[in-house]
DNA sequence: TTACGTGCAAATAATTTGCAGTCCC
DNA sequence: GGGACTGCAAATTATTTGCACGTAA
């Protein structure tokens, strides 16, 4: 239940619900202390902080922006002795992704990622490597926002850019 | 085997190789008959022009762009009467897309599209819908290109804007 | 207590593959 | 004729669901 690996000094709050920063009400909560933190974010979004979800909270939030798949946090948690199902895994980053705590993030066709950074941003992405990662705010690819078709409005705008290792 | 519904005046040849715009050899082979120029462009790419895959070119290049899913495509020769397994569709549509008459866009997670205009442009998708359709050039969104990690050079950038129905 | 969570195994969905038979060149 | 192509069914992969049991409030 306990990573003692892995343990981060203290907690990177880097997102939250709406602009990815800690509310006055979140901030209020902060102890500094990881698990005290996840609890209370959980708490903060109404979800019961169950044994498998505060584990995995942990593992999601305790280190910063993370981009992973379900397969590779079941894996992670298994190793760190953590007993949840995969079933459990797909289903704690559904809710999680329904409260805003994470993302999903389209860039593979058959695996789903789920991102730990909720505020706008693009990614890079390695195809053959699997590689995900952020872009940069100084690199940030879009310019113009393109007028939508009558009747609908533009939900979100998903920039993926992809990579591959250079010719050399 | 001949979908005598559907058939246009003459085949739109948006697409090609590299460009988008048909070789002078191309051309040279153009006949303004959609069978023929289905046949020159299998050949082209060196796909021999069998029954099923004249069917299923007919019906992805002779109306224009398309985004297609494998499943549409099949339904849609089933319905026209062009005997074709799923999985031959899928083995075409694959085929199509390594010889680059196709290319492939991800925005669902779930199910794959192809997309019969392989120019560089970028995409409108309205999730519940599972509408997908090219966003005008004029409205192309890319501005600054970012700028690569060390040994890695950009394969390409996908942009996708998620559409929904307005509030109202 | 008691509704909410979780694990497990079975169910889906989309796509791929193995292989025997068929068809172009 | 011979290798390229196809169809079918079985196999994979990623993910979801149903349901009996466990657990936080």
């Amino acid at each position: 239940m306990t990573p003692s690996r892995n343990t981060p000094g203290a907690m990177v709050f880097t997102t939250s619900v709406e602009d990815g920063k800690p509310s006055i009400a979140e901030r209020a909560l902060l102890t500094g202390c990881p698990w005290h933190d996840v609890e209370a974010k959980l708490r903060g979004v109404g979800l019961r902080p169950t044994r498998q979800r505060m584990a995995l909270g942990w593992m999601l939030f305790g280190k910063g922006d993370r981009h992973i798949t379900a397969e590779v946090l079941y894996d992670e948690a298994t190793k760190a002795k953590v007993p949840v199902s995969l079933a459990t895994v797909y289903n704690t980053l559904h809710q999680f992704t329904d409260v805003g705590l994470l993302h999903e993030v389209v860039v593979d066709g058959s695996k789903t990622y789920f991102d730990t950074n909720t505020t706008q941003h693009q990614h890079f992405f390695i195809e053959n490597e699997n590689a995900l990662f952020d872009i940069p705010d100084k690199d940030v690819v879009v310019g113009a926002t393109p007028v939508p078709p009558e009747g609908y409005e533009i939900a979100r705008i998903d920039v993926v850019v992809r990579l591959r290792r250079k010719a050399r």
